[in-house]
RNA sequence: GGCGACGUAGCCAAGUGGUAAGGCAGAGGUCUGCAAAACCUCCAUCGUGGGUUCGAUUCCCGCCGUCGCCUCCA
C-alpha cells in the first residue's frame, strides 16, 4: 500500500516516493520561541507527529524542526530585559519540550536553531546574490521576487496582487524595496542591536531563509516533504521555494503539506487575538493530555479545521477512555484454547480499513470509525465469554498499531498512574469492601455517595471495586 | 478587493454518483442488590436555488453563511 498525502503545490494527492529509496526526509516548521506555544500550536506538531509515525511503518525518517530563535519580538524581549538572546530563548525552549513530552509527541531527529545556522544562511544568501537575485540596500539584502518566475505558485496567488491588494494594510513605503513584495534575506542592525558581523556586514537573518539554510544543511537540496500550519503558505514557504530553488536551481520539496488551524469560538486560536490557551494552562483546568491529543489529532482530518470546546474535549476524552477501556479488556483475557480457534476476521478486517484511512491523506478520524466499530462488535462478543487465544493475540498487536500513530495510550497509562487514593479515601473504600461482603446496600451505597464527593468514583465489577479520580 | 477552504443529526465528525462511518449527548431496554461499564433498539436525506445524469449529499453554476491567507503567525 502507498500512502498519499496531499501536496498543498499541486492540490493533489501524491503519493509518498522518498527521493531516497526507503528513507524520507521531512522538515517541519517548528516554533518562535518567544513565548510558550499554544495548543494551536500543538495541532500542527502532532499532525506532524502522526504523520512522522506513520511513515516510520515504512521508511526510514529523518525528521527536522526548526527553533526560530531569533526574531523581532526574541530581540525587543531580550532588549527590554538586558538578556542574551540565549538568555531569552532558553525557558521557551525547555517550555516547548515539555510540552511535546505530555502530549508524547516524538522528538524530531535535529531541532536546529537558527542562531546557530547564521554561517550557512550566509552562505545562502551569497550564492542567491551570485545567481542575480538580491539587491542591497543601506546594508540590508532582498529577494527580488520578480526574478523568480515561478513566485506565487504555492500560494496559488497572483504575485502581483498579493500585497497590492491587501487593501492598504502593508505599508508599501515601511521598507526601502524595490518592490513591495520583495522580502529580507539580511536586516542591517546597528552595533548597538542584536546581530552578528558576517561577509554581508553586520545583521541578522530575515526569517525565511532560516528554513532554506537549515532544511537544506540537515536534509540536502532536495528533500521530500515539509510541513507546516496553513499561515506558513504564504509568505514563508512561498519564500522558502524563491530562495532554495533559485539557488540550488533544483526542485526544493516534493511533497508541502498544510494543517488547518485549530479555532476557538469559531476564529483561529492565535496569540494575536489572545484568544489562546496553553498545554499547562489546560492540565491546571483538569484538562486530560490523552483528550487533548486526540482531539487535535483524530478530532478532524488534519485539513479541516477543529473546534476547542469543553463540549469537544469532553467527546474526546470519552473515545479516548472508550479505547483504553477495550485495551483493559482485551488484557484482562486468560489463555484458553492454546490458539485453536483462528483469529477473527474482523479483526484482520479492521486493521485493513485501518490502513487505507490512514494512507489515504492520513485519514485519522475514518481510521478510528473503524476501530470503534470493531470494539463495539467485540465487546458484544466479550459480554458472552473470552476470546480465542488466536484473536486475543490478534487484537493486543492491533491496539498496538493504532496506539503507535495515535499515541493516547501511554498518556492514559500516566494519567491513571499519576492518580492515588488519600489515606482516608482507601479507608472508605476499605469498610465499603466490608459493608458490600455483608450486603449491607445502604452502606455500600452511603460510602460510594461519600467517595463521589470526594472525586473518587467507584464501579463494582465481578472482581471487586475499581475507583477511578473523576 | 484578490486568493483559498468549508457548510452532513442536539453537538463533533467521516464518507460515497445509486438513498449516509464513528464519537459525545438524549430516550427506551438487557445485565446489575442499585449504579457504573458493556451490549441492544431509537434519533439526519447531507446550507439554499438551479443544471448535468436513469439517478447527486457526492459533478457544474448562482446565492446565503462561516473561516483562513493576503502583515508576525502552527
Amino acid at each position: 500500500m502507498t500512502l498519499r498525502l496531499h501536496d498543498t503545490l499541486t492540490r493533489a494527492l501524491r503519493d509518498v516516493a522518498p527521493l531516497q529509496a526507503g528513507h524520507v526526509r521531512m522538515y517541519t516548521c517548528g516554533p518562535t520561541v518567544y513565548a510558550r506555544s499554544h495548543i494551536g500550536n500543538f495541532r500542527t506538531f502532532i499532525f506532524e507527529d502522526v504523520l512522522r509515525r506513520w511513515l516510520e511503518r515504512r521508511f526510514r525518517v529523518t525528521h527536522v524542526m526548526n527553533l526560530t530563535d531569533v526574531e523581532d519580538k526574541i530581540i525587543r524581549n531580550a532588549t527590554a530585559a538586558s538578556r542574551d538572546l540565549g538568555e531569552e530563548t532558553a525557558p521557551w525552549i525547555d517550555a516547548f519540550f515539555e510540552d511535546l513530552d505530555v502530549l508524547n509527541i516524538r522528538r524530531a531527529d535535529h531541532y536546529p536553531r537558527a542562531t546557530e545556522y547564521i554561517a550557512q544562511m550566509v552562505e545562502l544568501i551569497e550564492r542567491l546574490g551570485a545567481a542575480g537575485v538580491t539587491y542591497d540596500t543601506d546594508g540590508s539584502v532582498y529577494y527580488r521576487i520578480a526574478a523568480f518566475p515561478g513566485y506565487g505558485r504555492l500560494s496559488g496567488a497572483r504575485a502581483e496582487g498579493l500585497i497590492a491588494g491587501a487593501g492598504g494594510r502593508v505599508d508599501a513605503d515601511e521598507y526601502d524595496k524595490e518592490s513591495p513584495r520583495d522580502f529580507a534575506l539580511w536586516k542591517a542592525v546597528r552595533a548597538d542591536e542584536i546581530g552578528w558581523d558576517t561577509p554581508l556586514g553586520r545583521g541578522r537573518p530575515g526569517w525565511h531563509i532560516e528554513c532554506s539554510a537549515m532544511s537544506m544543511a540537515l536534509l540536502g537540496e532536495s528533500f521530500d516533504i515539509h510541513c507546516g500550519g496553513v499561515d506558513n503558505i504564504f509568505p514563508h514557504h512561498e519564500n522558502e521555494i524563491a530562495q532554495s530553488e533559485a539557488a540550488t536551481g533544483r526542485s526544493f520539496v516534493q511533497t508541502w503539506a498544510h494543517s488547518a488551524h485549530l479555532r476557538i469560538g469559531g476564529d483561529k486560536m492565535a496569540k494575536s487575538l489572545g484568544n489562546f490557551a496553553t498545554m499547562p494552562d489546560l492540565v491546571a483546568a483538569g484538562a486530560r493530555p490523552s483528550a487533548l491529543r486526540y482531539l487535535l489529532g483524530a478530532g478532524a482530518h488534519y485539513r479541516k479545521p477543529v473546534n476547542y470546546t469543553d463540549a469537544s474535549l469532553h467527546a474526546a476524552a470519552e473515545s479516548v477512555d472508550r479505547f483504553a477501556d477495550f485495551r483493559a479488556r482485551v488484557d484482562a483475557h486468560a489463555p484458553q484454547d492454546g490458539g485453536q480457534v483462528a483469529a477473527d476476521p474482523r479483526i484482520t478486517q479492521t486493521r485493513e480499513a485501518f490502513e487505507a484511512a490512514m494512507d489515504d491523506d492520513l485519514n485519522l478520524p475514518e481510521a478510528m470509525g473503524a476501530v470503534f466499530t470493531l470494539i463495539r462488535s467485540l465487546n458484544r462478543d466479550l459480554d458472552g465469554g473470552d476470546l480465542g487465544d488466536a484473536s486475543h493475540a490478534e487484537l493486543v498487536a492491533l491496539i498496538a498499531e493504532i496506539d503507535d500513530v495515535l499515541g493516547v495510550l501511554p498518556l492514559v497509562d500516566r494519567e491513571r498512574l499519576g492518580e492515588s487514593l488519600t489515606a482516608d479515601d482507601d479507608a472508605v473504600l476499605a469498610r465499603r469492601e466490608a459493608a458490600r461482603a455483608e450486603r449491607d446496600w445502604a452502606e455500600s451505597d452511603r460510602l460510594r455517595e461519600v467517595l463521589a464527593e470526594r472525586g473518587v468514583s467507584v464501579e463494582d465489577t465481578p472482581s471487586g471495586q475499581r475507583w477511578r479520580r473523576s
